[in-house]
DNA sequence: ATGAAAGCGCTAACAC
DNA sequence: GTGTTAGCGCTTTCAT
């Protein structure tokens, strides 16, 4: 089934098809119409190779993670779904559109990481490509896109430079989960921060730091901070736990950090959310399978996904690309980690 | 970056860079050299549209799953990772071999199966195709790809028709489940099975009372059933705890309904593995955050998916596809949901 | 062993 | 408005 098939059929010319197809202005409604018809008896559907030849579009668009970390997520089967959260908002946006998701990991490692792009683009030839960390912050890659002519979104990364910027909103992801747990009663709140490496990093403690400000609360020694691994979530816990006054609420930076605290706490005695409330951020499955399910922030990567896709679609279409970074709205999910301090506190 | 290019590069013509760029013979090694050489220089990379307009392969695999569940799957964030698990053994499989795999999410409601199927072929004209279940086991899908002259591989299927077929070996799976609790000693060992609609339902009672009839045990009484859901299992785990003289051990067909008599079991008192051992079948990351970690059959999503891309690109080379159904090995994970049964029993 | 020519299915640019 | 032409980058023939 080919155009010539579908032209033969509707007594048309091929253009007149294919300007069908491509919903191009210029055709009588009726002659569209008719060709339309053709089309759908036939079951005509056009070939994207083919498309991308005459010099259109790929309709595919790549979707670029880090491939170490991807793997080792993958056969650590922890229940990390970040690609999964991707593929939900991504896959489903572009097929709305007539695109493809491709699902490409490249190596951090910069010796293979230009060849590697470069080879995955001239073989795809792909639309549009979305960046996530730490991609989406290597000017080395950054830089090639832009080389390239490819239109790209930065997931992640408010860093300058090309690209669109698409960021979830971790300052006020923090400050909404400070907020909550202000609400609650809570005075000495406690955030465990991650690396500095991780522009997201400052943004979640300048969220914390500014409502505990709004509420008239001190930060002071309440600020903890990990590498986002699992002991060094328990150091941090542990260094709180030290203080003279306790906090009665903490804040952990994601979803490791914020376990090992659950289990520091439960072997030192102290009931969640009876003794010590708990946040945390991310919400990967992990945490909602804790006891008690950890009340967090979410990370909305599927809604980032669909958002990037789209961008990258309505910048095809001639949209003009945004400056200034998109936001996407992280959300507070209330589950059982929460609740009003001890009466004491 | 055209073979154009690399052939004015290394002054030859297009076909004998093509020629040396598809590995075939009857190219001097000595001019084969030259053309490897600019082609590394240039960092050319043959675009894959043009290949296939060329008359040639296409690259691209497709992986095809269920729409609705995958969809609800994501959504639903419960850390299930049968897409990742694919990905990790196909896409790298696909890597290796310079292919790309495509997931497509197909409807299993039957108007629009064919419509939907047909534009993913005709659009992305993918040099072979994986099903997954229930798709693989369904005959429109598979002869409407065999009337595509389309190589595929049916996971989870061994239904007669055309495909390869390929199977994790749920009978003997359900055998080293059954022997591991024999040799700890268990000689009341129920079964929880799934719907009879699953093919590989039966294929796991089967193991179950084979290894139990070889070590000289009755069944009786101590077969259940559900449906996969969670409120099944319970209802499934419930009968088998009111029996007069209830199991020791019990083995669940999936997750969900292990994980359910897990929770009865904790209500009723039972300390698991004190009282009762339990071992799992498909082992999603969800169990093994459970409390404890529930020992399990582990399904082999990666390797089947590794093979199917494997069988898939031998038989685009030439090989014979192979006839009879190929099995994958399924392994036991043993953690802390199974000991020996209480002294009393 | 190498090169030249034709054509894959489609779209752009240009005619009519 | 609609049809015609040329060409995208590659792989097939078929010559040499």
């Amino acid at each position: 089934m080919t155009i010539k098939h579908v032209a033969a059929d509707a007594g048309v010319s091929l253009q007149t098809v294919s300007r069908v197809v491509n919903k191009e202005t210029g055709v009588r409604p009726q002659m569209a119409e008719r060709v339309q018809a053709s089309i759908d008896r036939l079951g005509y559907v056009p070939s994207i190779a083919a498309q991308r030849m005459g010099g259109s579009r790929s309709y595919l668009i790549l979707a670029l993670n880090d491939r170490e970390r991807t793997i080792a997520d993958w056969r650590a089967r922890q229940g990390t779904d970040w690609v999964d959260q991707m593929l939900l908002g991504g896959m489903l946006t572009c097929a709305e559109h007539g695109y493809r998701l491709i699902v490409e990991l490249v190596d951090t490692h910069s010796d293979h990481i230009e060849r590697e792009l470069l080879g995955a683009i001239a073989a795809l030839q792909p639309d549009g490509v979305i960046l996530t960390p730490p991609h989406s912050g290597n000017p080395l890659i950054i830089d090639l896109l832009e080389a390239q002519d490819i239109r790209f979104v930065r997931i992640g990364s408010i860093s300058e430079g090309p690209g669109v910027r698409l960021m979830m909103d971790d300052a006020r992801a923090a400050r909404i989960a400070t907020e909550h747990l202000v609400a609650l009663g809570h005075r000495r709140i406690g955030f465990i921060a991650g690396p500095a490496e991780y522009e997201l990093s400052g943004w979640r403690v300048d969220g914390w730091r500014a409502a505990m400000a709004d509420a008239g609360l001190a930060c002071t020694d309440l600020l903890a901070s990990g590498d986002f691994s699992h002991a060094s979530g328990r150091a941090a816990a542990r260094t709180l736990f030290a203080l003279p006054e306790p906090p009665t609420a903490i804040i952990g930076s994601n979803d490791q950090m914020t376990l090992a605290t659950l289990e520091l706490a439960r072997e030192t005695g102290r009931r969640v959310p009876e003794d010590l409330s708990l946040i945390s951020f991310d919400d990967t499955p992990i945490i909602r399978l804790a006891h008690p399910p950890l009340t967090a922030i979410v990370q909305p990567i599927a809604e980032a996904s669909a958002r990037a896709v789209s961008l990258i679609i309505a910048g095809l279409a001639g949209d003009p690309t945004p400056d200034a970074p998109i936001t996407v709205a992280a959300e507070l999910t209330v589950r059982r980690s929460t609740a009003r301090p001890p009466a004491s506190g």
